[in-house]
RNA sequence: GGCCUCUUAGUAUAACGGUUAGUACACCGGGUUUUCAUCCCGGCAACGCGGGUUCGAUUCCCGCAGAGGUCACCA
């Protein structure tokens, strides 16, 4: 089995299209196939500068790695179709030998009048009603179409299921543009069959034109791969498919956010898939044991922000809890504050360990574990509009915190002791923890959320710990 | 407009023609010594409409409606 991506270099690949390269490289890799990137850059109008390393650049970080195509090669090259105008040119001869392709000379006004003309007589426009009698020789400079043969075609799509479709959509395609370059409709053909592609997927708006493929494949004398039309991830409102004018977020932009490869490749491989268990959580490998072509959907899905945040949560926590934080760390570093870049890598492990079941990405780091990093500011209205706390006098309060800070400072500095310590402190002191515990959060924190109260301050240490204790017990008294 | 495709809760989906229509996210409630989160328990919520076929239809067939795709010297 062999399978390809084929993009256009015109831009980054959005989460609209980024599973016509995950469905294909699944069936690859489940098959001990060949998975192929082939960079389709025949528009020289819409070509972008830099957009080929952008694709590289995020199949790589999914983990989509590909056995042929640029930079690994291999032995169909070159992948880039712009370097492939003579293996076009030389299938277009055939064509043209075969009385099969016929240049055309038609300028673009006249062929305007001849949908005009169509337009008002309410019929169909098809330039093949309009085939000029003896058309020029081709030479370079001149569109060269197909010679359709209309008839009714029947195929099998993988997914969609058995096609029909009449003469009445075959049409004389271009083959090859005015400028030389071949259009998608001809070259995708030539190069799947000259690079052996058995299988292709992509998205359904091919479909229509698929009996145009079939009439050229016929042609060509050359074997029909599979076909597998892939279903349109679907714009957050509306039902259209999205695409970049509907604010589809490059893959990327994914991965700047802080969305794990993992979690990313999970959520986008089973929407509009499943195997039919009630797992949610794919491994890569797991993806490419379970796959299977006959139970991808037929409609349309809509991508879901809100549980592509959850998954990622649970990836985080899966792979910390498998892995370990050493092995997990290095993803994280350049989602931290700032301010954490005057720590260390084993304080920030620490911080990790005990903050990671909170993350929903790993950019929440950014927000969450500021007070690990610099002392906050205190702020003594969160005290004070604690429901727990507000009913208490400010004379009872820092007399608690004074408390606290003492048995504190005579307690041994490690997660199980400050536990002890603690339990100790609610009989000492009467209070129950909503109390306790909220007041010395809030003054350690001054941040609305924080891990278990013990391995706050273990992590924090004591010098730092008893300090803020400290500067709240000041304030409260200077207020 | 022609041709083609799709249609189960808000979202993603499951269910040999027979089920109280299952699961996950979201949302709501409860539990786990503070908070937030994790985890656990519970709740809410769906077969587009109309005809057939059948003892019985979400499931098969036909219409309709709605939505989408496509009709380029773009891919």
């Amino acid at each position: 089995m062999k399978t390809r991506f084929a993009p256009s270099p015109t831009g980054y690949i959005h989460i609209g299209n980024v599973r016509s390269a995950i469905y294909p490289y699944l069936l690859a890799r489940q098959a001990g196939g060949s998975f192929i990137l082939r960079i389709e850059d025949t528009d020289q109008a819409r070509y972008v500068d830099g957009a080929t390393e952008l694709i590289e650049d995020t199949l790589k970080w999914l983990g989509l790695e590909w056995d042929e195509g640029p930079i690994v090669g291999g032995p169909s090259e070159p992948y880039f179709q712009s370097e492939r105008k003579a293996i076009y040119h030389e299938w277009a001869k055939k064509l043209i030998a075969m009385g099969r392709a016929y240049a055309d000379d038609t300028s673009s006004e006249q062929i305007q009048t001849y949908r005009d003309t169509c337009t008002t007589k309410k019929i169909p426009y098809l330039y093949r009603n309009f085939r000029p009698e003896s058309p020029p020789e081709w030479h370079e400079g001149l569109p060269l179409r197909f010679k359709a043969d209309p008839k009714i075609r029947h195929w099998h799509d993988e997914v969609m299921g058995e096609m029909t479709a009449g003469p009445e959509v075959q049409d004389d395609i271009i083959l090859i543009k005015a400028d030389g370059l071949p259009t998608y409709n001809f070259a995708h053909i030539v190069d799947d069959a000259t690079m052996g592609v058995t299988h292709i997927c992509r998205g359904v708006e091919y479909l229509s034109s698929t009996p145009n493929y079939l009439a050229l494949y016929e042609a060509l004398k050359l074997d029909v791969p599979h076909l597998i039309s892939l279903p349109h991830i679907l714009a957050p409102t509306g039902n259209k498919k999205l695409g970049k004018r509907d604010g589809a977020k490059s893959v990327t932009e994914y991965r700047d956010d802080g969305i794990l490869p993992e979690a990313l490749l999970n959520y986008l491989a089973c929407l509009g898939w499943n195997d039919g268990t009630e797992e949610e959580i794919y491994s890569k490998d797991q993806l490419i044991q379970a796959f299977s072509i006959n139970r991808i959907q037929t409609s349309g899905a809509r991508f879901d922000e809100t549980k592509i945040l959850w998954m990622n949560g649970q990836w985080i926590r899966k792979l910390i809890d498998e892995e370990g934080i050493d092995s997990f760390y290095p993803r994280t570093i350049d989602y931290w504050p700032e301010s954490a870049a005057a720590y260390d890598d084993v304080y920030k492990k620490r911080v990790l360990s005990i903050i990671y079941d909170r993350l929903k990405t790993l950019s929440d780091l950014r927000e969450m574990t500021t007070y690990f990093f610099t002392n906050p500011e205190i702020d003594l209205a969160m005290i004070n509009k604690n429901k727990f706390l507000k009913k208490i006098s400010e004379e009872d309060l820092s007399e608690l915190l004074q408390t606290a800070t003492t048995k504190l400072e005579n307690t041994t500095w490690d997660a199980d002791s400050l536990q002890d310590a603690l339990n100790q402190l609610l009989v000492d002191t009467g209070r129950k923890p909503a109390e306790l515990f909220s007041l010395i959060r809030i003054a350690l924190s001054y941040a609305p959320f924080s891990p278990a109260l013990h391995l706050t301050l273990e992590v924090l240490g004591k010098n730092t710990s008893l300090a803020r204790l400290h500067a709240t017990v000041t304030a409260i008294e200077n207020a």
